[in-house]
DNA sequence: ATTATGCATAGATAATTATCTATATGGAGG
DNA sequence: CCTCCATATAGATAATTATCTATGCATAAT
């Protein structure tokens, strides 16, 4: 299995998940702090600082640590980078991997 | 939890694993019976029915059942349905969840 | 008819993960 | 110094899942 499977699905599966979604989907608009993410949640504050955890080192998402507070943003560029590679996986290239040698279809 | 994020997020997570965005991406090429798929793979066959099994449940892929081979084909209309919805989501909008009166951000 | 091929199902297993409670850390404010 | 508040870490647990072997079933080919 090549990197590129590899490393997009990763990444993918840090969005794969409703929570993380909804926190990606916050971040949209603008930078925000832990505690008032977690305002719009059921679940427990570790919970919440396991998902930032995942979006932080997935690279989607930023942080500033103002003394007690750590504001988060999203990653534009990492965002971008992410549709694009998805949507060129999923389209038809002249570079897929049905046209290598390997291939016999 | 919406709806909206559940949805999502289980599609996502169907196209979050290497193997079946690797297959994906052989469809893209158009029309590939199981068979020809599982050449380009190490694992059994037991594992890319698994595999063929979710991606059809998820929309994603369509079959064409042929005698004794089965035809996978990308259903584009699903395909692009994911990357707008990731797409939208992932961007600033007027109805993002930030702006309602839940919210205190 | 018998054998070979394409695919599905059953059942088991190991790995991952989202969640919890309990606790630690570290800064702010009295 | 002591208490709140924001966040992280540790450890446990239940659920999910990707994979395997073994087997079944239907169709094709000989």
């Amino acid at each position: 299995m090549h990197h590129e499977y590899k490393d997009l699905a990763s990444l993918l599966k840090v969005v794969a998940e409703p929570n993380r979604l909804k926190i990606l989907e916050m971040l949209s608009c603008g930078e925000m702090c832990g505690c008032d993410i977690l305002a719009h949640f059921d679940f427990t504050q570790p919970t919440l600082s396991h998902h930032m955890s995942i979006l932080e080192k997935s690279g989607l998402v930023n942080v500033r640590k103002d003394t007690k507070w750590h504001y988060y943003s999203l990653n534009s560029n990492k965002k971008e980078g992410l549709i694009s590679e998805l949507t060129q996986i999923l389209s038809k290239t002249d570079h897929c991997i049905c046209k290598d040698s390997y291939s016999n279809c």
